[in-house]
DNA sequence: GTACCAGATGTGGTCAGACCACACCGCGCG
DNA sequence: CGCGCGGTGTGGTCTGACCACATCTGGTAC
């Protein structure tokens, strides 16, 4: 009753998806026909519209034709990056933390990964896999970070991409997204962190082996090494650049 | 330059709390005020406003006088629960993947919280702590939870949040967010594999004993143990209580 | 002097209508 | 047959109006 009506359009959505009347790809009715629809102003609609773009779930196209409209679209990774881009500027999430459970997280990645290889290797080359190297993204952004010269701001892009290509091989959405999130929510401060560093090059040379030492640890089948390492990659990195941005949260 | 209206609006407060001139508990302008201060109109505010809302940053309230207006507040527990719940309705997060998801984090949480009793044991009663019982309100629920004849929705409702209180307790503010939103996100498929479950007073029972068995292990600060009996506990229930639901997921 | 009640005030919540920019679609011209 | 230009429908935005609500204010009754 106490019912807002923008929350009335969320609902229904929510319940539509849950019904299989609208799934990933779908678009949704027009904004003017769910006003109508729903019997409430179409500004309500475009509110819950807003509510689900921000949240990953849907994406909006103007125009004409087959193309435009509002589109149902699962993409966590961008909501959860607002989530926790604006929870850690509001302090709701302490900067602390998100390094905590980015730790936590890819190293249980890192394990899982190496336990997966671990499994699979005593049959030599095995048959259940049908040959695609899950990590093929994550080696080719390797490479690509051994480029000479690299600026320091495209090199923490593809440190990123790498981190989270470790998260999407190991197969759960969920994680990956989170990770995706976790990266986006202290990204200001990994850059100041970078642009601080006093010997960039060296930096960049000991972040590039250590990442190939958490791979080699991997592809070992060995999980206790692999969290190990990834684990001394990411703390011994974030204490090396910690910057005093956290302080002054009392006025 | 493309910059819809309403992301500017977004920017606009994102940047004022990175600045520190807006805080928890501070007040925002009002919608009006922030329409001419930026020169937007006032819907394009109000669609700002809600995904601030959806997202757990804002709350707002109605009617006059100093409890009115539209607040900062850093609740990210509402926003990853509406972000898991509906990325789980649109089938962008398989409810397997949540579920891994919480194992993950679940186990790690109960074995950070025997390791640090483990640590703080040998010096018997130490002074380190003030005395405070972090667990405290993880017992108190597994106490609610022996009321005889309880029914099982109030039964499933203590259990979350007994497992919430655990992650708490844990002290990061993330992981809580992060697991809250998670059951959240299964929360339908909890209640469906409960009222399914022939013997209800036998799981209960069997829950119980498990749960204690879990803060026994924290408490003999056996993070091992601790661990392992949390992931036993949470993937035997969902095996238990597996559901058919993620079929049909092709029409 | 005090207690109380009624109107003024200002907030978010909603609706209606209008206009714009944009991308497609089809008619008609060359 | 090919091409261009206007029609059409989409989201994006703005404006103005009204409502419900909680508070504040001031006057009135006691």
């Amino acid at each position: 009753m106490s019912e807002r009506a923008w929350e009335l359009v969320l609902q229904h959505v929510e319940s539509a998806m849950l019904a299989g009347d609208l799934a990933v790809g779908d678009r949704l009715p027009g904004e003017r026909a769910l006003s109508a629809d729903l019997g409430v102003g179409r500004s309500s609609v475009r509110e819950a519209l807003r509510a689900l773009e921000v949240l990953g779930l849907v994406r909006t196209a103007t125009g004409s034709g087959p193309s435009a409209g509002a589109f149902i679209t699962a993409t966590p990774q961008g909501g959860m990056s607002a989530l926790m881009r604006l929870q850690v500027a509001a302090r709701g999430f302490p900067v602390a933390d998100v390094v905590a459970t980015r730790l936590l997280l890819e190293r249980t990645v890192a394990e899982r990964l190496a336990e997966r290889n671990a499994a699979a290797s005593p049959e030599a080359s095995g048959p259940v896999g049908t040959g695609d190297d899950p990590l093929a993204d994550a080696r080719r952004l390797l490479d690509a970070m051994d480029a000479p010269g690299l600026p320091a701001a495209d090199f923490i892009g593809l440190d990123a991409a790498f981190h989270l290509a470790l998260a999407v091989a190991a197969g759960n959405e969920v994680v990956a997204a989170t990770m995706a999130g976790l990266r986006s929510g202290i990204e200001r401060y990994t850059i100041a962190g970078a642009e601080a560093v006093a010997d960039w090059p060296r930096m960049a040379a000991r972040l590039r082996a250590e990442h190939r030492a958490v791979l080699d640890a991997i592809d070992a089948g060995d999980p206790a090494l692999a969290g190990a390492r990834i684990h001394e990659h990411i703390s011994r990195y974030h204490a090396d650049t910690a910057v005093p941005a956290t302080r002054g949260t009392r006025p």
